[in-house]
RNA sequence: GGAGAGAUGGCAGAGUGGUCGAAUGCGUCUGACUCGAAAUCAGAUUUACCGGCAACGGUAACGGGGGUUCGAAUCCCUCUCUCUCCGCCA
């Protein structure tokens, strides 16, 4: 949620931001909604005070008395009216919350403007595309590829997008949450464990309701959703909370299994692992001072790397333009890894500072110098998604043997040098 | 899942219809005393929103929501959570 306040005094500045994010949004209605918020509080509150003052008197008068009886009579129709406009104020500050949270955050100056993949800023490139065998293939065209990921079964038991990890499948798989952990504790991120179903006040906290709630999995009886990612659980580990200045920054991370709906999604896009309904993730995740969020942003995103350098993959980090923008984010990169096989690149990280916009739907603050409570930032980005590396690391370490080599790092976890498909 | 008890400020813990944003203790901060410290004494010590340049004023909040009443921390309903007992269970 933005600050209402920026929108009462500079409204020209969420409107630049709504038009560099590419979003229709009804500022007008919004601001006047505002107006109308304020002006009904008002009379509620004058109305209040009137009542206030005169409940002081009648505690005073002999109960009973005509003096008191009158006061009742009174009071009675200024109750009627009170509870009138409490109706209208009550409706409209509903609608009020409800369009402040239809409201983005606004992207970092540093956002290159622009409105489709085609804008985003290419900020580095590690490795070497050409490196990778020209014939190499496409991961789910590897021969014995459905003995490891078994996708039909998983779709009998399930559905489609819920494969079974097979034998080394299941060990590798093992092998990179592992990793990832283990490098997210080195770079100073403590281990957590969180619940993977969150209620709608989690959710909302975070941006994922109102706004993709259509994405998530929901629990008919308990009304939980399946968290879409560690983000979830892990921010909201601080809702409501006033973290003492001193512990900033707070990093943490989480593997958790991942589930998403994708509702929308066809093609190229959903074949093999490149997009699982269920899918494994370590998250990172921080709590920042607000004059270190883009600091931190930029260390982050070079946590995330440095997975990707071990793992001997090329990949490219992309500065995404404001109409790539998620709705509650004001900066982010995307690490994509090179898929030999498919000759595309493919998401595996997306590092991102939301800076005050969940900490104030989540109300998570800090205690700054002054002794006020403020708003701290947070940050979060993957570390890393489980299948796209795992598609990138088969593609492009086929060996002409059929079996696939792992980069050193990986070798302690898997307990082989190798993969074998049969 | 069944039965019962409970939820009050940073913590502990009073308060069962009016003058209660809330006693008291602890903690914390400031001052006095002291060479300094401890002890002691005095004072201060919640948050959010609205209005205001500000000083300040107003309103709200006793787990959440709703109700009764002129008036609710206090009475009623409901939800959530915690505890005790029973049941079930990795």
């Amino acid at each position: 949620m933005l600050d209402p306040k920026l929108l009462r005094e500079s409204p020209d500045t969420v409107r630049a931001a709504i038009a560099k994010k590419h979003l229709n949004i009804d500022l007008e209605a919004i601001q006047s909604l505002d107006e109308q918020w304020r002006s009904q509080l008002a009379q509620v509150e004058t109305l209040r005070a009137q009542q206030k003052s005169v409940n002081g008197e009648m505690a005073g008068l002999a109960k009973g008395s005509p003096e008191f009886m009158a006061k009742v009579g009174e009071m009675k129709s200024l109750k009627t009216e009170l509870k009138e406009l409490e109706g209208g104020l009550k409706e409209t500050e509903s609608a009020w919350q409800e369009a402040m949270l239809s409201l983005p955050n606004l992207p970092h100056a540093s956002v290159p403007e622009g409105k489709t993949d085609a804008d985003h800023v290419v900020a580095a490139t590690h490795g070497d595309v050409n490196a990778v065998s020209a014939d190499a293939q496409a991961h789910w065209e590897i021969p014995g590829f459905e003995n490891l990921f078994d996708f039909a079964r998983g779709a009998k038991t399930t559905g489609a997008g819920f494969p079974y990890y097979v034998g080394d499948g299941a060990r590798i798989v093992r092998a990179l949450i592992h990793f990832f952990l283990d490098e997210a504790g080195t770079a100073g991120y403590t281990e957590v464990n969180p619940p993977i179903f969150v209620n709608a006040d989690s959710a909302t906290a975070t941006g994922q309701l109102p706004d993709k709630e259509g994405q998530m999995y929901e629990t008919v009886i308990d009304q939980l959703y399946a968290v879409p990612t560690a983000e979830v659980p892990l921010t909201n580990f601080f809702r409501d909370e006033i973290i003492p200045e001193a512990d900033l920054p707070v990093r943490r991370c989480a593997y958790t299994p991942c589930f998403r709906r994708e509702a929308g999604s066809y093609g190229k896009d959903v074949r093999g692992l490149n997009r699982l309904h269920q899918f494994d993730k370590v998250e990172l995740l921080k709590w920042v001072h607000p004059s270190q969020s883009y600091d931190e942003l930029e260390a982050l995103r070079n946590d995330a790397e440095n997975l990707l350098k071990k793992l001997e993959l090329p990949y490219r980090v992309l500065l995404m333009c404001g109409g790539d923008l998620g709705f509650a984010q004001a900066k982010k990169y995307d690490l994509e890894v090179w898929s030999g096989g498919q000759e595309r690149w493919l998401e595996v990280s997306s590092c991102s500072n939301f800076e005050a916009f969940q900490a104030r739907r989540a109300r998570i603050r800090f205690r700054n110098t002054d002794g006020k409570p403020e708003l701290v930032h947070t940050l979060n980005g993957s570390g890393l998604a489980v299948p796209r590396v795992l598609a990138a690391l088969l593609e492009n370490n086929l060996q002409a043997d059929g079996t696939v080599k792992l980069p050193a790092v990986l070798v302690p976890y898997f307990g082989r040098d190798t993969l074998r498909f049969a």
